[in-house]
RNA sequence: GGUCCCAUCGUCUAGCGGCCUAGGACGUCGGCCUCUCACGCCGAAAACACGGGUUCGAGUCCCGUUGGGAUCACCA
């Protein structure tokens, strides 16, 4: 068996976006589930529109995803050499033809086959002319006028193009540079992939690309055409329905692992199967479970996924994508122990790491900020005296154990003669400045003696002033 | 409009002719747990688009209808 070589080709127009992320994902975990290459190659022949600062986005978002490629980034625009090879030949072998039509007859042509019920394409005025390159010709392919051409696409099945459908599309532009549907054959048949797996938005150029292929006489790649990524309105996915920009999930606070996780899971199953670590998916993930329909884009189920791999990830693997969003905040933390216990108290809490960040908030201040209302509630005279002996029972032991604090409390509340829950709320605000926390044990295991009893000191004077 | 694709709960899906009184997950609604908020646990409502076939038997196969999507460039 022949190793497995697949490819991600974005085009730099733009940042990476949804549907692109799970396209570049589906030929990585192939790769990676066999073993295979998978090569990165940036389609820039498009130059108007294409832009550094867009390559730039693209690597950015593939890092933060943690895509990583065994050969690339190729550029298209540094080929030219090769492509302009691949045209002579198939000008030798009568396989493409210069053609001196221009854009605007090109257009006339279309819109008069449009009015007559004809199919809008090019009607093949220079096909047998044979012209010769001049100033402003293109370069077109001699496409086969009738028979049909047969797409076996590994998820979708069979589907047959009658070739009257199609017509002699440009190859090369008149200022020489090539256009898409040839360089994506050219470059896949040099580099030698094997499987390409797109989004089906292509599906109807790839008769042409099998065309070029059988006129080059190269061996046909595996197809595989995914279903788009869809928004609510069951449109394809764009800025209307929210982000989409990779990046901009990192943002919102999502773990790289849980949103592969969903938009792997969007669009391909293992039978009931939801989450799914990196490892998981490199094992699991196959052509053959693909689904064949669109799927909507969901945010509250990606929200529930982040969740679950925050909970499931180890505390020490949070920190550096938690980091960030701490120092945006203003807060020096740092990796170690501590914010480690931070998430260890959190991660259950929280359904982004943005989330989590604010409620790391109260670790990291050097002066508490209290809510207003909150002290004013729960600071009253009446907790003055059990406060007080807390503090003191606290002051007495060494360390700050589960047990040691539990049998302190318990202390405290009997010789008071009330619950624990009439000094929970009291004691959350002093060491939170909030009514929402974690539990009071788990934060006064972190926060460590010291810092502990200082609040609680600080507390008290609300109570008095 | 032409061509192509798709069709199971609101959403993502399991299902590859009998195991389906259609399963799981998110969301929703109840309840339990509880120091707040969460987590967790238990339970409920919720789907095979429609119509014809094929078959002893269809969510599963075929055809049609309807609905949705994609694509028709010297963009990729």
């Amino acid at each position: 068996m022949n190793k497995i070589i697949t490819r991600f080709p974005p085009s730099p127009t733009g940042y990476l976006h949804v549907g692109g992320a799970r396209t570049a994902l589906f030929n990585w975990l192939y790769a990676r589930h066999t073993k295979g290459r998978f090569i990165l190659r940036i389609e820039d022949t498009d130059v108007q529109r294409s832009t550094q600062a867009s390559v730039d986005a693209i690597f950015e978002a593939l890092k933060w995803l943690d895509i990583d490629w065994d050969e690339g980034p190729y550029f298209q625009t540094q080929r030219f050499p090769i492509y302009q090879e691949y045209i002579q030949k198939l000008l030798d072998s009568g396989h493409a033809y210069y053609c001196s039509c221009t854009p605007e007859e090109v257009d006339a042509m279309r819109k008069k086959a449009m009015e007559t019920g004809g199919k809008p394409k090019y009607d093949g005025t220079c096909r047998e002319k044979k012209l010769s390159k001049g100033e402003n010709t293109v370069v077109r392919f001699k496409a086969p006028l009738m028979g049909t051409t047969v797409l076996e696409d590994v998820i979708k099945g069979n589907i047959v193009f009658q070739n009257s459908e199609l017509d002699d599309f440009v190859i090369q532009r008149s200022d020489g540079v090539p256009t898409y549907n040839f360089v994506v054959v050219i470059d896949d048949i040099a580099m030698g992939v094997n499987t390409v797996i797109r989004g089906d938005d292509h599906v109807n150029n790839t008769p042409r690309q099998i065309q070029l292929y059988k006129a080059l006489g190269a061996q046909l790649p595996v197809f595989g055409h995914v279903p788009m990524v869809l928004g609510n309105d069951r449109t394809r996915l764009s800025k209307r329905h929210g982000a989409t920009s990779v990046t901009a999930y990192r943002d919102m606070g999502f773990l790289p692992d849980a949103f592969i996780n969903y938009l792997v899971r969007l669009g391909w199953s293992h039978g009931d199967q939801e989450f799914f670590t990196r490892e998981d998916l490199i094992e699991k993930f196959n052509l053959e479970n693909i689904g064949r329909s669109a799927g909507v884009f969901d945010l509250e189920k990606l929200l529930a996924l982040n969740a679950d791999h925050i909970k499931a990830a180890p505390p020490a693997k949070i920190v550096p994508h938690l980091l960030p969003f701490l120092k945006e905040k203003g807060y020096e933390a740092e990796a170690g122990p501590y914010l480690e216990g931070v998430i260890k108290t959190l991660n259950a809490r929280s359904k982004t790491l943005k989330e989590m960040a604010d409620g790391a908030e109260f670790y990291f201040q050097e002066n508490l900020i209290y809510d207003e209302n909150a002290v004013k509630k729960f600071l009253t005279p009446a907790v003055l005296e059990p406060l007080s002996q807390l503090i003191a029972e606290l002051e007495a032991i060494e360390t700050f154990s589960e047990k040691a604090l539990e049998a302190a409390f318990a202390k405290v509340l009997e010789s008071a003669g009330l619950k624990f829950s009439k000094i929970a709320q009291p004691v959350r605000v002093a060491l939170t400045g909030k009514t929402v926390s974690p539990g009071i044990f788990e934060i006064i295991e972190v926060l460590g003696k010291e810092q502990v009893l200082s609040r609680l000191k600080n507390a008290l004077g609300f109570i008095n002033g």
